[in-house]
DNA sequence: TTGTACGCGTTATCAT
DNA sequence: ATGATAACGCGTACAA
């Protein structure tokens, strides 16, 4: 049997709301406890080996110091980082967290994270990597507890995200490339069938564009974001023989065709100059070491945990990129 | 203001008990409820859009379905691997997890991730990672919930764990080396101020012992597990002329080595034969795809959730090792 | 400075 | 087949 508040005011010989007061700090609002009252009540809480009860707390409160994550099933490498970034400001605000995973693709797998979470009086709930079915995209809405999307913009309105701007990161990684002196410039590896995909495609044309070189559907392949993506765009790309760069989907498939590259007998960057995108750590453990569009990770995991806690009205906001320097990618 | 139970029962014209026990599939106890009633009920809560209070339920049943997870900060890349064990075998028992960091060193943070995790009804605790403090240890014991460390073994007979015997994997690792001709090796990057390293670097003498080669203080350079030291360790042993293999504390020290090698101008593996230990994803991203040690890392998450589960009698076991072929290690 | 009494949403026991 | 009531542990308005 567990120790209670009533327990420890039996031995202390005070009332529970005394016990409750000293214990949860309350006395500020009142002129305060004697020193002596304060003193041995904590320490009878500790020789009896008190507990709060959070479930007791949290249903008379009707609110809780806890941060909801949504995490998509595929382990990407940098939900960590962004995890990080939410743990060390949600620590900041003595805010917990609880993890609930959701499948990418399976519905009920996320319906049933969606009610782990919501059932739990969290003060937030943070979505990463994942894009929600109609159906629980509604589920959520009705909740009535804050959210907010990691990493992956959405397109409804009213659904804010933090994230990276997608076009963006296609057209800088191409412009990147193109103002190394490169014209012949493949696109591997995006799901392009995924939003992110596609708008990194639509930034990978517009810098082309405006470049006046012209655009080859030969030159882009999709994939899921996979090492074994970029494998499979160096083989089928082999005969393609004006190619001189490749900007891979993420750091993974940039691996994957350095890898299957140099099992060709093509030396990286003199051959065949590649860029990835992520930034990663990735690129700094890889040889050559890879360039790389890097994304502001941690940053969205604090921005979205802050727009939680201080905000009253959530807003979408795009978290900066940059060009990460390595040595996969040469002047052509 | 969030729909309860009594208000489903006023609409539906029956009592909160009759609400209760349909929505928790209770009727089986009893003769059963009219299909009218049920399927009434139901439809009620969803219109109402209903949401279980689960801070009341775990209230008054004094039970959850929740396991608590407690993460060292330094992020591993092999945490995922074992979360991913704990999320499946969890969810096979709909449970839910709670994770909660603590920092490697501090143990006010370490202590923080205790209370937190301890004061929610959880069904256990799993630990990962971690060694604690002799108060937090103390903490733990006498919260009289259920818990297992896991991927570091404990000394204590008492702190019971999943994990690699780690002996056996250093003792392994140089065996093969061994066998593949290698007579004068150096093992890197491992922290061998703790447990961990030292039992690895034991098995290492034990090995070169058996074979009668002479230990030499030379060829053992600590670290933390880090791409850095693999770095380090490379520089330092520049002058060790005799050396043609190096077992590296984990795949991350591995991947530093063959890095810093290539720079020095050595081809791996003809040059220099290199080993990892963990047998983690990066082991194929790499390139020469690196030959390592597997830990068991998924199977630790599984085996540890279902001793918390299913088990009265909580015990220690060690999960399997095996050699992940690569192309890092050649006959010397 | 401290105590009393009530209620949070739910389940379990006992009654009908 | 269903209802009434108590209880879980705690915080807080109100009382003293």
């Amino acid at each position: 049997m567990a120790t209670t508040i009533k327990d420890i005011a039996r031995v202390a010989g005070v009332s529970p709301s005394t016990v409750s007061r000293i214990l949860s700090n309350k006395q500020t609002l009142y002129s305060g406890y004697a020193t002596e009252t304060i003193t041995r009540v904590k320490q009878i809480a500790e020789d009896l080996n008190y507990r709060k009860n959070r479930s007791a707390i949290e249903l008379v409160t009707k609110t809780s110091q806890v941060l909801g994550i949504i995490l998509s099933a595929t382990p990407t490498n940098f939900a960590q980082e962004i995890i990080s970034g939410i743990q060390k400001e949600a620590s900041l605000h003595h805010m917990d967290t609880i993890i609930a995973y959701a499948g990418e693709d399976d519905d009920a797998l996320q319906l049933q994270a969606l009610k782990t979470i919501s059932e739990r009086s969290v003060k937030g709930i943070l979505l990463l990597g994942i894009t929600l079915s109609p159906t629980n995209e509604h589920f959520l809405r009705s909740a009535d507890i804050p959210y907010i999307f990691l990493s992956v913009a959405q397109s409804e309105p009213d659904l804010h995200f933090i994230a990276s701007n997608d076009f963006d990161i296609g057209y800088q990684a191409t412009q990147y490339l193109i103002n190394h002196g490169h014209h012949d410039i493949a696109f591997v590896g995006a799901n392009l069938e995924s939003c992110v995909g596609h708008l990194r495609l639509d930034g990978y044309r517009q810098a082309l564009k405006e470049h006046h070189i012209t655009y080859h559907d030969d030159y882009v392949i999709g994939g899921n974001w996979l090492y074994v993506d970029g494998v499979h765009a160096v083989n089928i790309l082999q005969t393609q023989v004006n190619l001189t760069a490749i900007l891979a989907g993420s750091d993974l498939v940039a691996a994957g065709v350095m890898n299957r590259a140099r099992q060709l007998n093509r030396v990286i960057p003199s051959d065949l100059s590649v860029m990835g995108i992520d930034g990663t750590l990735l690129c700094d453990v890889i040889y050559p070491q890879l360039t790389s569009i890097k994304q502001s990770f941690y940053e969205m995991g604090v921005q979205g945990t802050k727009q939680i806690i201080e905000k009253t009205h959530i807003e979408s906001a795009y978290t900066s990129i940059s060009i990460k320097d390595g040595a996969s990618v040469t002047t052509h």
